[in-house]
RNA sequence: GGGGAGAUUCCAGAGCGGCCAAAUGGGACGGACUGUAAAUCCGUUGUUGUAAUGACUUCGAAGGUUCGAAUCCUUCUCUCCCCA
């Protein structure tokens, strides 16, 4: 058994623990879990910090849980949100679900013999329990005053919060208790955000039963000036290839801020000390970025889909018409299969007058949702054509890449092709 | 149940009868500089455009007053605070 503490710690994953976390990890084979509530049809890579937790909580010879909130999701976590949420309505948080039930299981080990990785849903102890047998067994052993003590309600209280999100903590504290009972787990783990939900956990192990039941948390994952990681200009980064794709993926790590490159090697790859201590010093931080981004999109995604990102990045980054007209079409659309494209009919296309019309109407908005964006854009600047600066007057005698293409860029990194059809 | 405050463009937050498509800040986007980095500086941030003190749609919702309303009145919906 390797002392997870102790990973954690140079990795700078550790925030906090309950007293005596440390002995008892060292003490015997633990089982720890951590929850992920089905917000979203996919986890995103702020969720892939709590899973690289539990990555390393197994391939310290523990047993890992992962937690689908099934009946958590249903109510709303109040931690770190400034207002209600509205209810998703159940057949999304099913589909949700599953969704994300299959997402967790690539990540552990569940045939690893003892410390095995186990999968379970919240909603499957919940479904039976009434409210009043919610309130008998759940709700008496805490007091209003402690609940009311937590952060992530004092918060609230300004801004408002019901009944509902209120009573959140006491499920999650449940999900413990009740896998505390019934499968031996001793430890949950999660984001610092998480402190107030875990402890009440152990806490209401303590009053319940006397056992003894620990808690461990990471520190959230903030960019460089303090700001939430994980987002990019068109949104979270999703660890679903439809919803986020193997290219766009490649370039948010190939993208990632210098001052930043530290601490996403020690979070997100499972790369030993010495190696990362290399990178720290490794004066090419572009070269580093290209490691982090090659691991991270092979080990998410796959081998392949890594090499066409890169192949598509060298293509639009590097490359110039000619590389691009000589590349074999099929390979193109391979290559490209992540890239945002457009269609357009030709016969639209013939019948566009300028430019303008082109980048905003004729391509359905997917390139500037209105003309005036277009203009706005296209006298800053902002957008090349076949890798020339267009304008507002840019005659529409494009020649077409392999007859049916147009490459268009807005701004420096975001391409388009649009297609002809 | 009683009393008070409020709902403004992505967010925060000014405006409180015409000069308001609406200050300011943040965010976002673009440009310059670079390394597909950061910082910095500059610009943009309702639609449409004959480009204009233009037209149209926006200031929680619906009505009304007025030559004219984000601004006044009525009703409704929602939120917060205080008292019970």
């Amino acid at each position: 058994m390797k002392n997870l503490v102790e990973e954690l710690r140079w990795r700078g994953m550790l925030q906090d623990m309950t007293p005596d976390t440390e002995q008892q990890l060292n003490k015997e084979m633990t089982a720890g879990y951590i929850g992920f509530d089905p917000t979203a049809a996919s986890l995103h890579i702020g969720n892939l910090v709590s899973i690289m937790l539990l990555v390393h909580l197994q391939k310290a010879g523990h047993k890992p849980f992962a937690l689908v909130g099934g009946a958590t999701g249903m109510v709303g976590d109040p931690s770190g949100k400034s207002e209600e949420r509205k209810f998703l309505d159940e057949e999304v948080l099913r589909h949700n679900q599953e969704c994300i039930k299959k997402q967790l299981a690539k990540f552990l080990d569940f045939d690893a013999g003892a410390n095995s990785a186990e999968m379970v849903n919240n909603y499957d102890w919940f479904k039976e329990m009434g409210f009043l047998q919610f309130l008998r067994e759940v709700g008496k052993n805490l007091t209003i005053n402690y609940m009311m003590s937590k952060d992530s309600v004092q918060k609230r209280l300004e801004t408002g919060l019901s009944f509902t999100e209120f009573s959140y903590q006491l499920l999650q504290g449940y999900d413990f208790y009740y896998l505390f009972k019934n499968k031996n787990v001793k430890l949950q783990m999660g984001g610092s955000d998480q402190w107030g939900n875990i402890v009440t956990g152990t806490e209401l192990i303590r009053r319940k039963d006397g056992g003894d039941a620990f808690a461990l948390t990471t520190p959230l994952l903030t960019k460089a000036d303090g700001q939430k990681f994980g987002k990019s200009e068109s949104g979270n980064i999703w660890l679903d290839a439809t919803m986020t794709s193997p290219y766009k993926f490649y370039q948010f790590w190939l993208n990632t801020n210098d001052a930043e490159l530290p601490k996403l090697l020690r979070i997100f790859t499972l790369w030993d000390r010495e190696t990362i201590e290399a990178f720290d010093n490794e004066p090419d931080k572009n070269k580093v970025k290209r490691e982090l981004a090659r691991e991270m999109t092979t080990r998410i995604h796959s081998e392949n889909d890594y090499e066409q990102a890169v192949k598509a990045s060298e293509l639009l980054f590097k490359g110039s018409l000619d590389d691009f007209q000589q590349t074999e079409e099929n390979i193109l659309n391979e290559i490209f299969e992540g890239v945002p494209q457009v269609e357009i009919s030709k016969e639209e296309y013939s019948h566009t007058a300028n430019v303008v019309d082109l980048l905003s109407v004729a391509t359905g908005g997917q390139l500037f949702a209105s003309k005036g964006d277009a203009k706005r854009m296209l006298k800053d600047g902002g957008v090349s054509i076949n890798r020339q600066k267009a304008s507002e007057d840019t005659p529409m005698n494009f020649e077409l890449l392999k007859e049916k293409y147009l490459l268009v860029q807005k701004g420096k990194k975001n391409y388009f092709l649009v297609k002809l059809i």
